[in-house]
RNA sequence: GCGCCCGUAGCUCAGCUGGAUAGAGCACCAGACUACGAAUCUGGGGGUCGGGCGUUCGAAUCGCUCCGGGCGCGCCA
């Protein structure tokens, strides 16, 4: 990482020492919590620059007002000579102004970093798991797949930018009941690969077109060898073989999207490795699973409900509702019960853990958090985990609704909307809703060029950089230039001003997890942009391109190579092209 | 019945982990192209932040409670 200090990390410093200096002169208490204190934007920029809460923070612990200690903190930063104005307001907020030379350096600091500015130091040396998209080899990926798939993306990208080591991964789940229906499925094409007629595909069998490949493969590969032989002669073959091919598939589907994982895990391989089992002895070791009957479901209770003694986790002592079973009554492993062992094994290769998750499965959360807090706290210190919901997306073709069934293979694959709408469109579009809350997705909307689209607004403003970058050197032969930066003026250091935000917008994000917090700003940035840009529409003086002024235009275009500089860093953060022409 | 998520302008949504007078886009109204790219911009109307109580210097944000919507509540995955 670069020893180039950008401005709002500076000022963080610089307030801090300040507060370090008054604890040492006794005005502040010794070991005072500052962990509240921020150093901001104030959210009216007629108040200034930034803003520090550190006197109403403080003052309690200061056992004085919050205007009293105020006056302490500006007294010492009034002496900084990058700070033009210190004023107390409010309650107690502090407002600063800093020098304009302090924010063209911002700019400088932007070019001199490039695709760097933005990246931050904050995660060296911490190694985070993200853990998405983990659907089941048993078919392509459809749409209830990608919003997953595109935050996971996105957020390991953050983090890398934060600078985390990511590991993304893909955890497949190809032990359970499913690959068997699939690997059934596929022997029904296998046959019919080798000329026989099998009619409908039966109810409970996947009926998609996407297993006939697989099943001429099976008989390329296999003639007529596994034809009319019992199932225990085939089964795990073509659980194998099938999966395999889901998961070709399924990867093919991720690169449309731009998503590639660094490592994927066989929930099968992990069993026989015999992982569920150590995890089993531990737990048992330490008194969290037992052998115990399950209470009757609450609500409605299943007709066939028999009770029956399994090995449950001792999940209600981390506040679920109900001991979870690991195994089934027939030996196997439960989904928990292998998914125990997946997160354990997760956990020593990273410091920390996150997965991303569809919304339906969060009354899974708190059981697979509590195990996770068990099994990795064996030194004291649960491996800090957390689990991110992305809730569903509601299809929407001109308003209605868009239906789907797997039971008739009518769903709508990943494949076919990005092939529709592009990958930029599908990516950006699920980063602009934060992934808690519902979505509808409206394919008339989201193909629209312009309107109601914010991935063509913020592209539309890195084309038109380009552009003028372009016309200015091949009409006129001005090019960007740092030389005369002091010609800038209130409109061009308010652009800087929204822009140098980016550094420390990027930590708040990734400390969130919430990538779509990039996408926001990178509308702001385009509309702060376009509005600047527009000046020059009544004053042709504010134009980036100024044909009589030579050292201006460079400088203009300096400011505005940096911008478009910003947007790429942004967008390659949210894995969206950053245009030169559209 | 229980758990999780959501409820902010007519619509779709932000709101920087508790800050100052709650913001964008769409839609509506009025304007800006002989023009560095108008896929853009400027201005205007529009809000009891679902309701109530609480926590404190300060609440859309935190807690409790009710209302409304979504997703789940199997030895499925």
């Amino acid at each position: 990482m670069s020893e180039i200090h950008t401005i709002h990390a500076a000022f963080a410093e610089k307030v801090d020492a300040v507060l370090a200096a008054l604890e040492a002169e006794g005005a502040l208490p010794a070991g005072a919590d500052r962990k509240n204190v921020t150093v901001e934007p104030p959210r009216d920029p007629s108040h200034g620059d930034l803003a520090t809460n550190a006197a109403m923070v403080l003052a309690k612990q200061a056992k004085t007002n919050p205007r009293a200690l105020a006056e302490l903190i500006v007294e010492k930063l009034a002496a900084d000579p990058h700070v033009t104005g210190a004023e107390i307001a409010g309650p107690g907020f502090i407002n600063l102004r800093i020098a304009d030379e302090a924010w063209l350096d911002e700019l400088r600091a932007i070019a001199a970093l490039g695709a760097d500015y933005g990246k931050s130091a904050m995660g060296a040396g911490r190694t985070v798991n993200v853990e998405y998209v983990s659907a089941n080899p048993t078919g392509p990926m459809h749409m209830g797949h990608c919003r997953g798939a595109v935050v996971g993306d996105a957020l390991a990208t953050l983090l890398e930018a934060a600078g985390h080591k990511v590991i993304r991964e893909y955890y497949v789940n190809d032990a359970g009941g499913q690959v068997d229906v699939l690997a059934r499925s596929a022997h029904l094409r296998y046959r019919e690969a080798l000329g026989e007629d099998i009619g409908e595909i039966p109810e409970g069998l996947y009926p998609g077109d996407y297993l006939i490949p697989v099943g001429e493969k099976l008989a390329k590969e296999y003639g007529d060898a596994y034809v009319g032989k019992p199932e225990s002669e085939w089964l795990e073959l073509f659980k194998a073989q099938a999966s395999s091919a889901m998961m070709d598939m399924i990867r093919a589907d991720l690169a449309l999207l731009g998503i590639e994982h660094d490592l994927f895990s066989s929930e099968a391989a992990l069993q026989a490795a015999g992982k569920p089992e150590e995890a089993e002895k531990w737990l048992r070791e330490q008194g969290l699973v037992y052998d115990g009957m399950l209470e009757a479901p609450k609500g409605k209770t299943p007709e066939d409900w028999e009770p029956v003694e399994l090995p449950l986790f001792r999940s209600t002592q981390f506040g679920d509702d109900q001991d979870r079973p690991i195994k089934k009554s027939d030996g196997s492993w439960t989904y928990f019960g292998a998914d125990l062992a997946y997160h354990y094994q997760k956990a020593q290769s990273a410091d920390e853990l996150v997965d991303i998750w569809g919304a339906d499965h969060a009354g899974t959360v708190k059981r697979i958090k509590a195990a996770v807090a068990a099994m990795t706290g064996a030194d004291g210190t649960p491996t800090p985990f957390e689990v991110k919901l992305v809730q569903m997306v509601q299809l929407l073709r001109d308003g209605e609704p868009v239906k789907m069934s797997k039971r008739s293979g009518t769903f709508v694959t990943l494949a076919d909307v990005v092939r529709e709408v592009g990958k930029d469109v599908v990516r950006f579009t699920m980063l602009t809703r934060k992934p808690e809350a519902q979505m509808d997705f409206d394919f008339a909307k989201v193909v629209e060029a312009s309107k109601d689209n914010p991935v063509f607004y913020v592209q539309y403003c890195h084309a038109r950089i380009c552009s003028s970058l372009r016309k200015a050197k091949d009409e006129e032969g001005f090019t960007p230039s740092n030389e005369n930066l002091d010609l800038l003026g209130e409109e061009e250091l308010d652009l800087i001003k929204l822009a140098a935000q980016f550094p420390r917008l990027v930590e708040a994000a990734a400390t969130a997890r919430e990538p779509h917090r990039i996408a926001f700003f990178l509308h702001d940035l385009a509309a702060a942009f376009h509005g600047y840009w527009n000046l020059g529409n009544d004053r042709p003086e504010k134009r980036f391109i100024v044909a009589q002024d030579g050292k201006l235009t460079g400088a203009r275009l300096y400011l505005a190579a940096q911008i478009g500089q910003l947007v790429r860093n942004g967008l390659a953060l949210l894995g969206v092209e950053a245009v030169e022409e559209m």
